[in-house]
DNA sequence: CCATATCTCTAGTAAAAGAATAGAGATTGT
DNA sequence: ACAATCTCTATTCTTTTACTAGAGATATGG
């Protein structure tokens, strides 16, 4: 498995995303000024990932980009096997169990390359972008809370990114 | 981290030369045939394993190829990272542990991405050839034991492959 | 010491993937 | 109507992958 910049790209446009989750739509502009990413080829991600349904669009004059779903059921594993394939090392999951059925030579291989894609496909699975942002976002519904999150008592304190130049619409514009 | 075609040809490769460990040195012709990889490519990659002192040759008529050292010391994850490079999903340990520290707004995607690196690298340091082959080079250092390997008494019985075409120099030619 | 079998090494190359860029079209807010 | 946005198709440039070709070096056997 192999995660591309374009993969990368995807996970930074979706935890920004997921840190702004329900306060409305973000324009590409501006997730790609933030971000720093290239704001074209940023289009066609989320575009990508408009089509499998973990964005929403907005068209037209104040339109954007937002969540779809809760940032704690938006799991890793899911945008990079859309991005960038299967986990496995090699081929996909499928495939490494037909060749441990079918190839007795090579079988303890295949079979460690799924072991490893059964590794890696654990902690992508087990991950969200509420694991992985602090924001309205945050709370994952699970208990894996990985970097204590710091104490704020939430509820003031909303400065975060996006102070400069951008702008999210309902916020200061 | 993925694995490529030269990648698998590598450990194709390297497998038999395993089985047929401590037996003399194997003509890359013969590999070739018995595994079904493109001579020439592999040719390329032979050398590159022996640049990394993983293989030796021997030249000249006669010549070939054989493991250096022991089966249960050659480790999956040494290999795969000479031929397809670091472990990590993206970017390799070290740059990710730098982000970690330096790029706070990406961090836990960063820390997620070294755990999977991590999760990688601990089953393929842990696999060495002889865990995955049966032949003179098998009986793994540590008791992995994977597939619990065919009762066999050992002694006898070592037909196993390259019978209809290729040949080992001390073998039947 | 010649002929042959092998490994050694440098190039080259065709196809695919990766990383964008360009620009016209469709929608919506004001 | 008009400007701001997303939508969609095409194109381009670069790098990587997966090979292939062929001349050179070295050892064996007769």
């Amino acid at each position: 498995m192999k995660i591309s910049q374009k993969g990368l790209y995807a996970l930074q446009a979706l935890m920004m995303l997921a840190r702004w989750y329900d306060q409305g739509a973000i324009r590409i502009r501006d997730i790609a000024y933030e971000e720093g990413l290239p704001e074209k080829f940023l289009e066609l991600i989320l575009l990508e990932l408009k089509n499998a349904r973990i964005v929403d669009s907005v068209r037209g004059a104040k339109g954007g980009y937002q969540l779809r779903r809760a940032p704690s059921e938006i799991r890793l594993s899911e945008i990079i096997r859309l991005i960038d394939g299967p986990l496995a090392p090699f081929g996909d999951a499928e495939q490494l169990r037909n060749l441990i059925d079918r190839d007795a030579e090579h079988r303890s291989l295949y079979r460690v390359f799924l072991d490893v894609r059964d590794a890696a496909a654990k902690i992508l699975e087990n991950t969200t972008l509420a694991d992985i942002v602090q924001g309205p976002g945050a709370e994952s519904a699970k208990g894996k809370s990985r970097q204590p999150r710091s104490k704020k008592k939430d509820g003031e304190s909303r400065v975060l990114p996006m102070v400069v130049h951008g702008s999210v619409h309902g916020g200061k514009e």
